[in-house]
DNA sequence: CTGTTAGCGCCTTCAG
DNA sequence: CTGAAGGCGCTAACAG
């Protein structure tokens, strides 16, 4: 076979590239490439008609993959999450999309299931595929090679020219787009706790990953500043499913607790579909109440009382934040996202 | 500012190249490129486990960008949704992903809003990209110019060596992985009028999408099929949201039916939600039904019935049939995906 | 089995 | 203002 000249069957069909641009309207190819790469460098009006109007003659799109070898910037930008159908990473991925579609990036996507080795690959693909920034979206799991490495990846990428960006707890320091995972979780238990709740259940999240750790701690302050001191018993593990969430719920109903926190929305949502399956009235004889604030949690079984996290502006904002970085215009001064609470229906006075 | 080196800061930072394995190992790039290629070219042992050695010690990792511009294979597939955060896309997003990632493909995600010249700008930006594949996952907009120019870019696309499928109702001529769509809504349909049902509301997709055209479909003739007709008071014109479908029922509420059968589960979410809020019991009052079967069905205020729809594994056996393809391994017999109905508590027999 | 050469498509000095 | 030349990193004939 042919080198790759893109040529197929009997016709000959080839994409047109910039020399038969220049051919066609008579220049070399540097004027060419001046006028279509929107160069700085001065072209004289009559040229750059003849150019442009035969770059649009043969339908001229010019390869972004030769153009980034040639310029080291493939517009292009990495996301990685632990899983594109969990809906906070979907609407965030859809806000970081939004962003970089405006100011023409594409996206690369990635789910890494908290896996470690994974992860490091996805990482890895990113960097051999040459993207000029890496949105890790996803918290970092809680695993010292884990970190080892992916620091030693990212440090590379950063040394030559990359921009890395996190949106979640990361071990990994670089510029951070957050919201507060501790004061949010204060706020509901806290709410909880003014309601009249003593016995407070937690489900936590996968107990691999750094979010877990810092929404666990802001429901351990916020009890024992009320003196109530945390029960071992009164937290469980969950995997920030549905379907974990449930399970979480069943064995915490051992404890008996009159409401239920949970590390995000799904695991409350499927609390939730637990406590009505056995009976319980929620919030009746069980309060729930979630973090995150997706868009379902007000459409579950019983509409949710949780933490308001802007997910897809959030995406939006983190997008055109590393975008900024890339053109090397770093704002003033970084955002602040601050998570508020959301009284539904999932939360009211503990039974008497 | 000197060509781009990749050297940043004093350092003089820069990702090993093949050269530079080539050099450590005391060999020509060529052959260097043979072992860490996976050519097929003879090596000897000594020199490829030199080679190797020298590779791993610096850490080498081939610059995909360079490799598909040489060899017209980028290892990379564009993926097209109308929006990313809508679970159902979220859910055949990752099949896709997962199928991908398990044979070292990228994958670029981009929504288009199922806007037309977002759309466009989606496919231009792929092939510009130089995608192996595009996966047309988002139903066709129902726009004559839409068509045309897709396909023009499509063919020149395909004529190039590039593959496309298509998993939704499209007009593009290409390998289609689909459910039943008309079959599926025809199930739902039946399902009521079997429970007794005779004034069933629909409320239809988006107009502008060729999905919408086909399920409907679907409604019409099972209902027609029973001698019951359409009612046009009886259908409603949705959006495929939450919100849609509120509003929507809202509408339908006026013709006063006993059964709702929305065009997704999204609608039918929100359509159970705005009955919920006047006080119709469901499905005491009304009944009403979905249509794909997203993980929330089974959560929503009463969990929904519907057609279920494979999703993740329609995206996973999506993705690897497209790899297939590419390897020009098209599979002997396509596969047929059946939409089942799964009944839940979201219908029962109409009030007496 | 190994190296040399050319080229993928584009950008960017450097002359003129 | 324009063109020639070289290079980005890698692969693929073509010799030897």
């Amino acid at each position: 076979m042919s080198h790759a000249t893109g040529v197929v069957g009997e016709e000959g069909v080839k994409i047109p590239s910039l020399r038969d641009v220049a051919r066609a309207a008579g220049v070399s190819v540097s004027t060419a490439s001046r006028v279509l790469s929107g160069s700085s460098h001065p072209v004289s009006e009559p040229t750059r008609r003849r150019v442009l109007e035969a770059a649009e003659r043969l339908g001229f799109e010019p390869n972004r993959l030769a153009r980034a070898l040639a310029t080291a910037r493939s517009r292009t930008i990495g996301v990685v999450v632990h899983d594109v159908s969990d809906p906070y990473y979907a609407e965030i991925v859809r806000g970081l999309e939004d962003a970089a579609g405006s100011r023409d990036h594409a996206l690369f996507v990635s789910s890494s299931d908290r896996d470690v080795d994974k992860e490091l690959a996805v990482l890895r693909a990113f960097v051999a595929n040459q993207v000029d920034a890496i949105v890790l979206v996803a918290s970092a799991i809680d695993d010292p090679r884990y970190l080892a490495e992916a620091s030693a990846i990212l440090d590379r990428f950063r040394a030559l020219g990359g921009v890395v960006m996190t949106m979640s707890e990361h071990g990994y320091a670089a510029p951070r787009l957050g919201y507060e995972n501790r004061a949010g979780t204060r706020l509901v238990v806290t709410h909880l706790l003014d309601l009249g709740h003593r016995r407070i259940g937690y489900i936590a999240g996968p107990p691999d990953l750094l979010v877990t750790r810092v929404r666990q701690r802001g429901y351990e302050e916020a009890m024992t500043e009320l003196g109530l001191g945390v029960d071992p018993e009164l937290v469980v593990t969950g995997d920030f499913t549905i379907e974990g969430g449930a399970r979480a719920a069943e064995r915490l109903l051992r404890a008996e607790p009159t409401a239920i926190v949970a590390a995000n929305d799904m695991m409350a949502i499927g609390a939730i579909r637990h406590l009505l399956d056995v009976g319980k009235r929620v919030p009746g004889d069980v309060s729930v109440a979630g973090f995150d604030d997706i868009e379902f949690a007000a459409y579950a079984a019983v509409p949710l009382t949780t933490v308001h996290v802007p997910l897809g502006e959030l995406g939006q904002l983190g997008g055109r934040l590393v975008l900024d970085l890339l053109d090397g215009n770093p704002p003033e001064e970084w955002p602040r996202i601050d998570a508020r609470l959301v009284v539904r229906e999932s939360t009211s006075a503990p039974p008497t």
